[in-house]
DNA sequence: GCGTAAACGAGACGGTACGTCGGGTCTTTAA
DNA sequence: TTAAAGACCCGACGTACCGTCTCGTTTACGC
């Protein structure tokens, strides 16, 4: 499926200079301080070739965050429910480094205040996340693992709550032992 | 301790009017449009006297939410953990209307965005929010219906998480059924 | 006819600055340079107080040139058409220093280019200075020192053609010479 | 002198598409609204071909009006300077169509912003102008039919200061009456 | 017919200015 | 002292053109 290439080609060096300098200043100022010209300005790039391929500032901050954190990973299949909860909230646990945490957070509040961006984030991203954990449990129950009357979506949802909480209100760490917690209570819910 | 009022006293209905304003303002376009300069324009108020008692706008979306809410509900002591639990979840389901859910979730973006807000949402809010529970559980405790090695503070945010999960990503409805399930959930990981 | 002030009173220093900023920019770097962002850094203003005034920057040199030129003087009246038309032309010709003559020729070149500004420019500079002109002459006619017939309107076109002509093209110089020429061929023409 | 041609040779068909365009778009939006960028959407060729040949938008206004008015027409030459002068006049004034007067004035406007325009309109346009009028009284003073003394640069000015102020300023049409008043006033002038 | 070379379309690029919006502050009169 | 009104400086918004660039494609000529 070959695209017509037609016309100068995109930059990819004005691409990445471009999701590094948001993603710079994000960790250096805050997403609050963020704006589309201070981006540009940083990528030493114009205006105009940041809105030519976003249209958000919170999509340049996802695009970086995707970038960065390579959010791809497919779920893991040990072939026993409790190494594959474990694996996945490890993995996703040290995901979340401070820098990648912030940015999470800016783009869970970006949600809230753009009703707009807030569908694409869920769809594009929060929906992604949950089908990763529900595989893992679905996986888990048609082993028996889990007792067959678990409400799977509840037990996603007890899991991101957490992992959310943390991350917004950063009362607590996100550590490996919490990890390990989570992956613990979530199999005690799951089997009484 | 009395204020020595000198000069004019202040508008109790500026107050009033202001208040109403950015509430009804986060209600219909969203907190992410909401302006300092809107909420004077539609309370009929100089913009020097919404900033004359509030310096953010969150602020004045707290009070607003705070004089709506009558968020200070004292801690339920039924004598049973179970029944303690249900009434604190119900109660607390019951005042996330979908005007105060949606003010809830702009402050807790806000936070993610301006540090300043953060620290004065964490201690003035959150924390508040959690002691409340926390005091539930330790009367349960103390009581000996659950297990004395729990983790208090995770079971806190067991609750809070799912409940700010909900509110946040808006994937499903906050209500007494849910309220019920994550009272027994919690029990549940109390007690294994 | 007292006009009610409510609110902050208009800054008169700022209005200066921004009428000299533009005047010694236009004088400087040409019309075609100006830019209101241009005018506001070296007002040291805010580009808004610019357009809070003038919405056009024409606008902002007709008025820096009015303030310059002192331009509403009468026409003369010494009871003797030709030192009159001598006096309005030579006062003329003296108000067109180089820099008002920049100033001149590019408000007739926006003239061109901007129908808005064409109609409030014919309107508000060039038909009152006709006006002068022609009661200069029609005083002369009264007074029978031009015949009957004359078109006065063609003697009005005859000077001002001449006048912009050499502001426009600027092949020549426009001086007191000049002027007495100017005023010589009037009188000849409005007697054959 | 032949160019040595190699390469792809020059559009013929996208230089007229581009001058039609540009005098189009004058005559539609006026001179003010006139960018390169439209006129190469509207030619239906690339931006570069525009800039390729022209580099200036002036330019191209330019040589479209000269495709258009002919300019290039010869001094009358009929042995009497009042027919000659007639027909000069005349057909100056036939050739100030409504759309060609646009260009004229967008001409004129440009050459007052831009010094380096003005330069080539002065020798190139204005300054051919006047030699054509130039040669006629100059015929006409050879052949006696002006005193010798007349300032024959003044009468040119006089001649086409009229013309232009009348284009520039619209306050009256530019007709076969005008022409010949213009004519009359001139020989008045020359005589006297 | 094959290579060379300029012209062409498309469209991305770094810039600059546009005109507007809101942020906070300040300055006035009135209550 | 508070309040309303509104001007002020500031800086970001998103857009339009500027003039340049880098592609793939087309069209001639000279070998």
């Amino acid at each position: 499926m070959e695209t017509r290439t037609v016309g100068r080609p995109r930059s990819e060096e004005a691409r990445r200079a471009i999701l590094k300098a948001a993603a710079t200043l994000v960790e250096r100022d805050g997403y609050g301080a963020l704006t589309m010209e201070g981006i540009a300005r940083r990528a030493n790039v114009s205006k105009q070739t940041v809105y030519r391929w976003w249209s958000r500032k919170a999509d340049v901050v996802l695009e970086a965050l995707n970038e960065a954190a390579e959010a791809t990973a497919p779920a893991p299949d040990a072939g026993a429910l409790e190494r594959d909860l474990r694996l996945f909230l490890r993995r996703t646990v040290a995901g979340a480094t401070p820098r990648n945490a912030r940015m999470l957070a800016a783009l869970m509040a970006e949600a809230q205040l753009d009703e707009e961006f807030a569908e694409s984030f869920r769809i594009g991203f929060l929906a992604r996340r949950r089908e990763v954990l529900r595989e893992v449990l679905e996986r888990g129950r048609s082993r028996g693992e889990l007792r067959s009357s678990a409400d799977l979506d509840f037990l996603v949802d007890f899991v991101f709550g957490l992992l959310w909480y943390r991350i917004l209100s950063r009362h607590a760490r996100l550590n490996r032992a919490f990890a390990d917690k989570v992956a613990g209570s979530l199999l005690t819910l799951a089997r009484h």
